[in-house]
Order: structure tokens, then sequence, then C-alpha cells
DNA sequence: CGTCTGGTTGATACGACTCAAATTTGGTGG
DNA sequence: CCACCAAATTTGAGTCGTATCAACCAGACG
């Protein structure tokens, strides 16, 4: 616990782990478990808003996990067009396992001012090493990222732009609420029209106009940054939106998703 | 060696394990490496075309890998659309750790008629506790499979349908050299058009008239579930593809897709 | 030989894009 | 505290890529 309160200070303003919050939603973790995590966010670096952590092509040598602020990962087209593959909220994880490649084949860009723990392979594998059920949660965490990642392709694929910002706002609430970041259909939305384009292949004309209609049609309030969802469920019904892709359904905790939206 | 050859029948037609052949790309195997991998396919089932391997909702029960034919993991709809959100073709893991899901978020489908061999969460446990090389080699796959996974959301949110098409042919063709089932620009190619549109998010209409458009600059042919690519260059080009993604710039063999091609 | 699945064609409609400009917001320095 | 600038949001008009709907055709199969 030692530890624990000798990291306070990078983990985040007076929060709790988000981490921990979210390995959590998988599998209760002891208080040596707990250490272990924080433990490893010795080494934290502080990234300006709109820079890159880790351009394609860069040898990865370092496990990041979200402390603090969003980030996502990108890949761009040579004619220039950007599509953002997922987001980073805090207590993510970039691939856990990521040291194995030779190089990126993406890029991952803060959004906002960020906090992430640089761990190394060694940090890495004494940890899985030592805690068990860490590692397994881990496991989880990875396969919950791929099973995002498929349905952002199925988002992409088959949803109408009204169907996939929705959908989007949706998933984003529901993993920030997750970790400590969400509650009462609040939450900081440090995404720009922009940003939102790029991630769900529209253009941000068109964002726009369609974030105007679900404003319209009363389901969300988004406002400097702060978005508000006023209808979660219905807003789940016009997304078409099933949490099961997010393997919520463990020991650990139970959606709750739903408290007082 | 004995259980190579026990299992010989089981592989194929006459053909080298695919999943040896696949790994190699990243790591060379000695013989008892190739030994385990041969000794976990001795349950081997046989799925007829157009069969549903695991369906949404199951309980994961086994490691499947695919000894012989196509198959693809789709997601649907409550209206009805569907998304085929990633190919499998002979080599492929699905999933190395699933089995720490409680269910499944999308169901595993047969194109053709497949050979999978079924594995249990005890004999994946040996064989990484035995093969540390192999273990590698496994992270690696998964890492490979979720890049791929990125590269498609990449593919649905900024190509074109004219690009979209060519990338997917493109892939297709690499993955199927690299475990010995495409060479001089042909390969079996069993997907109907409507799995084409299902894979792209097109229409199977639209997906028509773009294959016509693909053969009309003479860049492919494709005709009775056979597929000749005619100029793999400009295939490439055309379609903004960046092989970077799926990480063959390993020790074990190099990017040989060009032969003949 | 009829049936079925997969492929092809044509006509029309619409969702999302493009381009261009105006307006609002947020940050910065005087 | 205000003036200024850049970034982000909003609006409008016109276009285009892809969807939709409806036939029709070819080959495979029983």
């Amino acid at each position: 616990m030692a530890v624990l309160t000798d990291v306070r200070g990078a983990i985040g303003p007076g929060r709790a782990s988000a981490v921990a919050s979210k390995l959590e939603a998988f599998t209760r973790l002891s208080a040596d478990d707990k250490a272990a995590l924080a433990a490893i966010c010795r080494n934290v670096r502080v990234i300006d808003a709109r820079r890159d952590l880790i351009s394609e092509g860069d040898r990865p040598r370092f496990v990041h996990l979200m402390i603090d602020g969003w980030a996502c990962r990108y890949k761009q087209l040579p004619d220039g067009k950007r599509q953002i593959v997922s987001m980073f909220v805090p207590g993510d994880f970039c691939d856990v396992n990521v040291y194995i490649l030779r190089s990126m084949d993406h890029s991952i860009g803060a959004i906002t001012r960020l906090k992430v723990a640089m761990i190394t392979p060694e940090e890495m594998n004494a940890l899985t090493n030592q805690r068990p059920r860490v590692t397994q949660a881990l496991w989880w965490h990875e396969l919950v990222a791929t099973a995002i990642q498929r349905e952002w392709t199925l988002n992409l694929g088959q949803r109408s732009a009204y169907e996939r910002l929705a959908h989007l706002l949706v998933e984003l609430y529901i993993r920030l609420a997750g970790v400590g970041r969400a509650q009462d259909g609040r939450c900081d939305f440090p995404l720009t029209q922009n940003d939102l384009a790029d991630a769900t292949g529209l253009t941000a004309v068109h964002v726009n106009r369609t974030l105007q209609e679900l404003r319209r049609d009363g389901l969300i309030e988004l406002d400097r940054k702060q978005l508000r969802i006023l209808d979660l469920k219905r807003l789940m019904d016009v997304s078409m939106f099933n949490p099961n892709y997010l393997h919520l359904d463990h020991e650990g905790r139970h959606l709750d998703a739903n408290d007082g939206a």
C-alpha cells in the first residue's frame, strides 16, 4: 500500500485509479494486486494535447497505460484521409504485448493533455509473473479491446450517420462510467466535431448536422466539451447498442451505466 | 514427428500445415514446436459450408484453428443488417484466449466446407507452458489479427468502394500466399458477391459493378470462385495498400507475395 | 427439366460529400 | 478588460457515390 500512496499524485486529481476500477469490472483485485498495478505506474509522462505519443513506423518500447486524459489511435492514408480507429480513456492500456512487433502500424495521439504511464516489457513481465489475477484481467482487457474494434467495424459498415454517432456516444459514456469519469448522464467530452468525423468516417459538416438532429430529438446536449445524455435508453435503442461486446457481465461488477440517466 | 505423421490426414489434401507456415513468418520453429502444433489438432471437426461454427451468445469452449477452408466472423444488427468483421483462412486461430469470456459477441460462420481443430483450454495451456517460441508466435498472431481489424476499420471508414474491394482482395491474396494457398497471382476465392458486400459495407449490386470496373481496368479476373490478380503492384497502389499491418517483417520469412504476379 | 442461388443490368432516389462563407468560442497579449 | 486571432462550429447550395427496387439471366443441382 505504501506504493499506492507514493504514486497517488500521478493518478489524477483526487480520483481512484482508473485501471483498477476498470479491471475490477472483470474480477475483484486484492490490495496487493492494486499495489502492483500502482507500482507499474512509476514512470509517468505528460503529453500536451494534440501531440503524438508514438507514431506509425516507430519501434514500440513501452506499454502505455492511460492515467488521465483522452487519446486515440489513428491511421492515415497517402491521400491525407485519416481514420481514428479507437479511443483511449483513463484506465486503458495500449496493447499489452506490442513490443513483440518491430514497428507500429498506426499512431497514437493525445486528444487532451495526457498523463501516461510508460511501462517497460520487464515491468510487464514481472507483473504477470507475480499476479495471476491481474494477468487474467489484462487478457480480458485485450479481448474487450478487440471486441470494441469489431464493433467499430460494424458501426462503420452498417449504421447510418445518426446511428453511428449515437452508438459512439453511448460507448464512450459507458466506458467512462466504468472508470468513474461519468455519471448522471454527464461527462467531459473533449472530442471536436472533426475528431468525431475521423472516428465515424463522416465529414465534419455532416457530423455537425447530425449532432443537431440528436439534440433536436432530445437525446443529448453537447456544448463546450460537456456531454449530457438526456435519455440513455432511447439513445441505445436508436443506435442499436448491444452492450454485450464490452463484456461487463463478470463477477467483478455489473453494468451500472444506467445510473441516473 | 510421430504425431505430425499421425494427423497428416487431418491437415489437408497433401498440403503442409498452414499454422506452421503462418507462424514461421514470425519465427523459425523447431521440429518439436511443429509437432506440438500438430498435436493440438487432434480433435478436428468438419463443418458444412454456410453453417455456423459458433453463434453470438454461446459460451466459448474451444479455441478454433482453421485447418482447411474459409470462415468469417460476423455481427448482425436487429434490423437484419450483417457485417462480416473478419475472414479466416487456413492457419488462422480464432482468439487464442476466448474462453476467458462468458459469451460470444459475434458469430463465426463457415464460407466453404471447413476443417477446424477444436482445442481445449487445457491443451492451449499445455502448449504455451511447454513451447515458449510457439507462445511468442501466438501472441504475434493475435497482434496481427487485431492489426487487421484496425485496417478494416480504416478500409470501411475512408476508402471508396473501388479502393475497398481492391484492398480486401490484396489482403486475402497475401494471407493465402503466406500459407501456401496462393501463387502466381492465383487463388481459390469462395466468397460470393453477397459476402463481399457484407465484408465491405456495400450492397451486392454495387459490389458487382465495382468488380466489373476492376476487371475493366485489367487488375483482376474473378470467375467461378477463382481469383486471378493480373497486376498486384497496381492493385496495391489503387487501394493504398500498405502491408506493414501484417507484420511480416520478422526473422522467420520475408514478404514474398510478389512472386509471379 | 424445373428450381434455386448467384450474378448482371437498368432506372431512380437519397444520404452524405464538397465547397464556400459566416459566426461563435477560446485563448493570448497589450 | 478588451482587441485580436485561430480554431471550432454552423449554415447554405449544389453534386455525387452508393443504395434501392425490380427484372432478367446463367449455371448447378436434384
